[in-house]
RNA sequence: GCGCUCUUAGCUCAAUUGGAUAGAGCGUUAGACUACGGAUCUAAAGGUUAGGGGUUCGACUCCCUUAGGGCGCACCA
């Protein structure tokens, strides 16, 4: 069991026979100098039970100083409890986690799934600087969910099925009108060769959008198209098929190195099938109600604070819109599959959109009162400047060139002894690690400045840090001539700080998972890192003659190593085997 | 206009149910070390937590208010 776990519960069954009764958290002090942790639950016992804090707090320390697990216990100012751990627990519960590895994490018994959809690319728009974060951080709490004890199904819910296909697809028909998919006479198979290149796609959406804009009649075209593909006419819906095809291969290929990873590659295509069973259902069922000519589910409520406008289902033109493309998605997947919560993550501004999509949802009975609904926001990637980064000439900047940018500074890094050949991946594993600690590291609704330099840096509280460090630990782990084994001897206080951020794995688990951020992660992994490179600067582990001493320093230094790996796995930032 | 949200060190970000002296990184300054991967480590300076008021033993945190950002408010996604 989890030591600091066994502490609280050690001190809440004290507290219990005393007559008292709270939930016990043990914080890590705020103040080391007087003991590792610390209990603030007194003065608030105190005003419930009408007694001094100092009195209750005396009456806990003199039952804890019956137990044997301390080397000190005080009480501070007007009764906060500190509590210094002996050496001897330390080394005990050191060797219990060498031994299993899981006690020192936050697992819980559940066989609940979660469903996650995060990443939000959209068919023939290439991914840029803004489409970063939703993989990032979707991937990693997806890990970190599963490392928790759920079982995850995730859905990169692909925009693949709205007006930007017709956009697209009016566009091919100025440029290429002999094309055979815009012949509606033609007889023979549809060549598998898309008819363009992913350059060319990437460059004709904004081209398309823009023109749409400012030419009603090309915008009228355009939605012709998209009805005429929403209908699967032949021909315009093998063109989209090819054109799906080669835009699909780069995401993957981008969310692949971003170590981005979907179960499900769905979109609003395949919720396309579903929309008339839903409404249907909806309006046979009289959820809906005419507005305006549209097709609506009114979701206001008495206690709202502000305007909640209805969710509209159906276009006073017939078309159908995001809510409703959203409706049917839950609609299918509540449907097809066993899950008991499921996770949306998204730009903060779709707040809105899924406070209203959820309300539909429950309202409507489409999704049952005992799945939870769960959306959380991110924050924006900014400039230096303070607004959504972009290139310097102030276009968008694609993920690859973010990459590229990154993969520039990361390669002056990377020491001259690895060869060549390996160079540009080596600095690849460096970039994406810049790329996403950084992006994870500030609390995830926060905005925050995306600074190519300063997340490139060896030094410092950065992905390459991170890296270098723990592939250093490898590299004494594998060059030394003792093997990890068991704890035996605490002799300097470097290792006893090691140990102390150790034992805090479980509760930045926690505070990460209920947070549904991993801006505790990052900062427990430069932490961690930190107090090991204290230690490592000041004992040379290889020339250590004592051998009790040695093997506790290796022992250790494998427990930090299996740590860093534990968490930038779960980050999904990927360790290369040298740099 | 209405609503949501933010404002913390020179810069970029943290802050554990309301807890003690608000912490990190970078930058600045001063040190350490022939070095198992030194691309490291140690330390110092730097704050009226945007301003004002309130709640209480205690407020960056909760409430009110002023100022300044960001975002959202039905037929885009």
């Amino acid at each position: 069991m989890n030591l600091i776990t066994f502490l609280e519960t050690e001190i809440e069954s004290i507290i219990k026979k005393l007559g008292y009764v709270d939930k016990v958290i043990l914080n890590v002090s705020n103040r080391p100098d007087l003991g590792d942790y610390q209990y603030n639950g007194c003065m608030k016992l105190a005003s419930i039970y009408k007694k001094k804090p100092f009195d209750i707090a005396s009456e806990i320390t003199n039952e804890l100083n019956k137990l044997n697990y301390f080397k000190n216990i005080n009480i501070a100012g007007p009764g906060f409890i500190n509590i210094t751990l002996s050496d001897s627990t330390l080394i005990d519960y050191i060797n219990k986690v060498n031994e299993d590895f899981t006690i020192n994490t936050y697992r819980i018994d559940t066989d609940e799934t979660i469903f996650l959809d995060y990443g939000g690319a959209n068919v023939a728009k290439s991914l840029h600087a803004g489409h970063l974060r939703s993989p990032n951080i979707g991937e990693a709490i997806k890990r970190l969910c599963e490392a928790v004890g759920y079982k995850t199904i995730s859905d990169v819910h692909l925009g693949d099925w709205g007006r930007p296909m017709g956009l697209i697809i009016c566009e091919l028909s100025k440029r290429y009108p002999d094309l055979p998919y815009f012949d509606p006479n033609f007889e023979g198979d549809y060549s598998d060769e898309c008819p363009i290149t992913i350059d060319e796609l990437n460059e004709i959406y904004p081209y398309a959008s823009a023109k749409a804009k400012e030419d009603e009649k090309y915008l009228e075209e355009a939605r012709d198209f998209t009805n005429r593909l929403q209908n699967k006419e032949k021909g315009i819906y093998e063109l989209w098929q090819t054109f799906y095809k080669l835009s699909v291969d780069d995401i993957k290929r981008i969310y692949t190195l971003l170590g981005a990873n979907f179960d499900l590659w769905e979109g609003e295509y395949d919720a396309d099938k579903y929309v008339k069973p839903l409404l249907d259902y909806l309006i046979n069922n009289n959820y809906t109600e005419i507005s305006n000519g549209a097709t609506v589910i009114n979701v206001k409520e008495e206690t709202d604070t502000r305007e909640i406008p209805p969710v509209i289902l159906i276009k006073s033109n017939g078309g159908i819109l995001y809510d409703t493309t959203e409706l049917a998605t839950l609609y299918s997947r509540v449907k097809r599959f066993k899950f008991n919560k499921m996770f949306y993550l998204t730009d903060i501004r779709q707040e809105l959109h899924f406070i209203e999509a959820f309300r539909a949802a429950y309202k409507t009975k489409i999704v049952p009162s005992d799945i939870s609904l769960e959306w959380f926001g991110f924050g924006t990637m900014n400039g230096p400047d303070g607004k959504p980064f972009k290139t310097r000439d102030g276009g968008v900047m694609s993920l690859n060139e973010l990459i590229s940018l990154v993969k520039n500074e990361t390669r002056k890094v990377i020491k001259d002894n690895i060869p060549d050949t390996e160079k540009d991946n080596v600095a690849l594993d460096l970039a994406i690690a810049a790329i996403k600690y950084g992006d994870l590291l500030p609390h995830r609704s926060t905005d925050y400045v995306f600074d190519p330099i300063k997340f490139s840096d060896i030094n410092g509280k950065t992905g390459p840090y991170l890296l270098y460090n723990t592939v250093r630990m490898k590299s004494l782990l594998n060059k030394c001539d003792i093997k990890p084994n068991k704890y035996i001897k605490l002799s300097t206080n470097e290792e006893r700080n090691i140990i102390l951020n150790l034992l805090n794995l479980r509760n930045v688990m926690i505070k990460s998972f209920n947070e549904r951020s991993l801006n505790e992660i990052c900062e427990y992994l430069y932490k961690l890192t930190n107090s090991y490179n204290a230690f490592y600067s000041n004992v040379n582990v290889n020339n250590e003659t004592d051998i009790n001493k040695k093997t506790s320093y290796i022992t250790l230094t494998n427990l930090v190593y299996k740590t860093n790996m534990y968490l930038l796995n779960i980050l999904g930032i990927k360790v290369p085997d040298k740099i």
